[in-house]
RNA sequence: GGGCGAUUAGCUCAGUUGGUUAGAGCGUUGCGUUCACAUCGCAAAAGUCGGAGGUUCGAGUCCUCUAUCGCCCACCA
């Protein structure tokens, strides 16, 4: 048997292994019918990603269950991929090719799109090969990107499907709009922050009068847009001018005073002016009202001839310039500062602009009530359990998905427009229009006027059309030759382990579209970890050089380092504060690994170590240490398996880390040192070595596979090797009681000897008083060990009370401990004497809740029984302490 | 305007169905090179579990109210 190296060297081991577990095909999963498929798709990291912390948790978290699973005898398959994720990556080429002096318009659409693929040949896996070196199971075999040709045609298969039925639509509407990227966008893609902005007061004259309205607005420039006033038709201040004239100002356009419900009459001056192609609510308005939709905008934010003098002006400058007019004119009334909550581009952070434009919906209420169902029934359960609520409420309150987006980079919508014969119009949701095909391939001609002069939909699909498909359409999906086997044994999937982020994006899309085409949920669990953010809370971001980058963790600490640190500090669901010290903790439980096993790979002789645990369990007579560690390692993996099962990772982690280090290596080890040559020690060493590295492998994969290389050298990978089975035999409740005794008289010697100022090397004489003949010969037998972990020269056992000169004691477990040293009587006296308070009070505590009649009715009975024994065991540690005192005193 | 999370030791956080005297890591203090490990060992100090009520024999844990911080959702211009 070959020993580890002096100095635990993980970046040689973690390059050794990856490699080998991926030539070993250890990660491919197939077809299997004797054994239960464990499967989790990976949740598809943009082409344009660097790994950062979130990511590192997550796919530690993925693969920790997949490896956990695979040893469990699960058929365990990962399904990996990449999403070509659209806006990001067209933003990404954009300023690439910015900075050569080009642009796309200039290049135009197919040379662009020739960019983009070069691009991501050259960059786009980058994730990818950052996800190998965090020891990511995944069957590459199988890896997936969204704009691949199979996938594709999924995403084609799709939009038709839904077209035929009548769930995607194309309409006017206000829809968000990013100046910047200059595409629509779902709600989703433009989340709302409030923002410190202004409210303005503006008088609007009204016709031939000297009268005026006030309107008030946070938007100052959009009243070039207006085509009305609109005022609450209860409100009594406006009744008498409802449906006269105002003159808007700086256009001189003559608009109405219109009465409707919508307006809120406390809010602001109660009258509302009425923007229509400039504001969803204005838009309802107008389209309730028959009003006038004037767009003053170009794409790009600016403003259109509409805007007369303004045209060409930015939005922000207009407004500006607007408010400087309106004062000059004495029409500005006043300026109240004002909190409003206002969209943002999802990928730039541009404001975004309610902008009117012709557009591609899914119609999501009908797809939404299975999804809803499923949930509700419990078919799809969420970890934590909150999210549950969340997820319905949006369902609840769901609105059609705008998909198609002005860019380039993506699927292009299957959808063909006749030249001779399409006339958009400004209707919404016409489901059907003359002169609009839409189909896989494009048609010939035109089925309408049979005409051959076809053009394709300039737009591409948003890519999260193509995500909600990623459970089943990674499997080849819907080409039945491909994907039909595969999808019957792997579909659906096991759980999806993704961050709260993307639970409308993601999760409940993919839930929609698995009922819906499928007609099965694409997965049972979802697992929603929390956020990594900095110490202070933020999120961490580029933007904020706040992040701390896994890839130097891992340089620094190690693979396993990072991943154990990780997990053990992200309780479920519980967003985590990150600072770079807390990795440490992980380096030093995998230094502590290294030497341990290195120790014991020093001392162990294989001939010693065959065999099998269970046979010689039951055929040998164990020492207490040997049977108690056994008893330990399967508490502790039964424990673990249902933290595993139940997704309590950092509790995982904990009961690993706890064991291995506190009592495997504080107690066992030390105390198999005492008879490290003899057969049973050798076997339980390496019997529970070579378990807990492989209840430790999904944790961290690297380390334990070289440990276990090792020590096993014929043995194979550990990756090979199955989940130990918990033996319920060799769980020992009173056997760790037993220990727990030793431990705590062990732990009162040193004690005393600490508070004694004794040198750790100097050797100590002590007499115990154990009265109760069984804990007196536990004592005795293991006599050894308190010798060898007190450092004690000579134990003299007492049955009865004996009272000594110059001791200093101290009650264990029940029995009387002296050690016989120089000391301070003093000091002594006083420190039994406050034990004597502290127990006293306890006592008193405990007689008083015993008196309670209500707690002997109502509590049950072990309880009270439990309450019993434990006041008798007071009492008579009282006894002893009061003995000392006197033999003190003495 | 709704919804959710957090509040426990100096710091960062665990605490599953209510059950002895509430735990860990880091930090602090004292002692230590007994050769697996100083990324270590031994020992110690340290908390009225945000506040107020309530349910209960019993509450960090359940209920109500409340304070502070954070997040999500929502068309008050």
């Amino acid at each position: 048997m070959e020993n580890l190296t002096t100095k635990y060297n993980f970046e040689e081991i973690e390059a050794k292994y990856y490699n080998l577990w991926l030539k070993q095909g250890y990660f491919h999963a197939t077809k299997d019918t004797d054994k239960k498929p464990f499967v989790i798709v990976i949740p598809p990291p943009n082409i344009t990603g660097i790994l950062h912390m979130g990511h590192a948790l997550n796919n530690t978290i993925q693969d920790i269950l997949i490896r956990y699973k695979k040893m469990s005898g699960f058929e365990s398959l990962w399904m990996p991929g990449t999403d070509h994720a659209g806006i990001a990556t067209q933003n990404v080429v954009e300023r690439k090719i910015t900075g050569d002096g080009l642009s796309r318009h200039v290049l135009g659409r197919e040379k662009f799109l020739e960019k983009v693929w070069q691009w991501r040949q050259e960059y786009g896996s980058t994730i990818i090969r950052q996800l190998k070196r965090l020891g990511c199971a995944c069957d590459w075999s199988r890896e997936r990107f969204t704009l691949d040709a199979g996938y594709s045609n999924a995403v084609l298969d799709v939009f038709v499907n839904l077209y035929k039925k009548g769930l995607i639509y194309q309409g006017n509407y206000i829809i968000n709009w990013c100046p910047r990227c200059q595409t629509a966008l779902s709600n989703e893609e433009a989340p709302h922050k409030d923002m410190d902005g202004f409210l303005y007061y503006i008088r609007y004259p009204l016709k031939d009068s000297n009268e005026h309205i006030v309107v008030a607005t946070t938007r100052p420039e959009t009243m070039l847009g207006d085509t009305a006033v609109a005022v609450n038709p209860k409100d009594k201040r406006y009744k008498k001018i409802i449906g006269k004239t105002v003159i808007l100002p700086l256009m001189n356009r003559q608009i109405l005073i219109i009465k409707d419900d919508f307006v809120d009459p406390r809010f602001g001056t109660g009258a509302v002016k009425v923007t229509p192609a400039h504001d969803p609510n204005d838009y309802a308005l107008g389209k309730r009202h028959g009003l006038e939709f004037v767009n003053i905008m170009h794409p790009d934010a600016t403003l259109n001839e509409n805007a007369l003098d303004y045209a060409g002006q930015d939005r922000f400058k207009a407004r500006a310039a607007i408010i400087e007019d309106l004062k000059e004119r004495g029409l500005l009334l006043k300026v109240e500062a004002h909190k409003y909550a206002v969209g943002h581009c999802y990928r730039c952070h541009t404001i975004i602009e309610p902008y009117l434009s012709r557009q591609w919906f899914v119609k999501m209420k009908p797809l939404s009530l299975a999804a809803k169902k499923v949930v509700k029934d419990g078919k799809v359960k969420f970890y934590p359990s909150r999210w549950t609520k969340v997820y319905l409420n949006w369902m609840e309150n769901i609105q059609d998905w705008c998909i198609s987006r002005q860019i380039w980079w993506g699927h292009r919508l299957p959808v063909y427009y006749c030249k001779n014969c399409y006339k958009p119009d400004n209707t919404e949701e016409d489901v059907r229009q003359s002169g609009v095909i839409v189909a896989k391939t494009r048609p010939a001609r035109c089925p309408d006027c049979g005409k051959a002069d076809i053009v394709q939909d300039e737009d591409v699909l948003d890519t999260w059309f193509s995500s909600w498909l990623w459970p089943f359409a990674t499997f080849g999906w819907p080409d039945k030759k491909v994907s039909e086997e595969d999808l019957k044994y792997f579909y659906p999937t096991s759980v999806l382990v993704t961050a709260q982020e993307i639970i409308f994006f993601w999760v409940a899309r993919m839930i929609m579209a698995g009922l819906e085409f499928m007609q099965d949920i694409p997965f049972k669990d979802v697992y929603i970890h929390g956020t990594v953010r900095d110490k202070t809370g933020k999120k961490m971001s580029k933007s904020l050089g706040n992040i701390i980058d896994p890839l130097d963790i891992i340089k620094e600490y190690g693979t396993d380092a990072l991943r154990f640190s990780l997990i053990s500090i992200t309780a479920m669901g519980q967003d985590v504060y990150l600072a770079k010290d807390k990795f440490e903790l992980g380096r030093n439980f995998s230094n502590k690994i290294w030497n341990a096993a290195r120790f014991i790979l020093m001392n162990l002789d294989t001939k010693q170590t065959e065999g099998d645990l269970c046979i010689f369990y039951k055929q040998t007579k164990l020492s207490l240490a040997d049977a108690w560690v056994l008893s330990r390692f399967y508490s502790t993996l039964k424990a673990l398996n249902q933290a595993l099962n139940n997704y309590r990772f950092n509790e995982a982690a904990g009961l690993l880390y706890e064991f291995f280090w506190h009592e495997f290596c504080d107690w066992y080890i030390e105390l198999a040192k005492l008879n490290i040559k003899e057969r049973n020690t050798q076997f339980v060493l390496y019997k529970i070595l070579e378990k807990t590295l492989r209840a430790l492998h999904p944790f961290m994969p690297f380390i334990t596979e070289e440990i276990w290389q090792k020590l096993n050298p014929e043995a194979g990978s550990i990756m090979q090797k199955t989940w130990p089975h918990v033996q319920e035999n060799l769980i020992d409740r009173v056997l760790e009681k037993k220990m727990t005794m030793l431990k705590e008289v062990i732990i009162t010697i040193r004690n005393l000897r600490s508070k004694n100022n004794i040198k750790p090397k100097d050797m100590v004489e002590v007499s115990i008083l154990a009265e109760d003949k069984k804990k007196r010969g536990i004592l005795k037998d293991t006599q050894s060990y308190i010798e060898k972990l007190a450092r004690v020269s000579k134990i003299a056992f007492l049955e009865v009370p004996v009272s000594f000169d110059g001791v200093s004691c101290d009650v264990a477990s029940g029995c009387s401990i002296y050690l016989h040293i120089n000391f301070d009587a003093a000091a002594e006296n006083e420190r039994i004497e406050h034990e004597i308070n502290q127990i006293t009070s306890n006592i008193k505590r405990k007689e008083e809740l015993l008196k309670n009649s209500a707690f002997i009715a109502k509590a049950p009975v072990p309880v009270v029984e439990k309450e019993n024994k434990a006041l008798a065991e007071l009492k008579a540690d009282l006894k002893k302490l009061e003995a000392i005192k006197y033999a003190v005193k003495k």
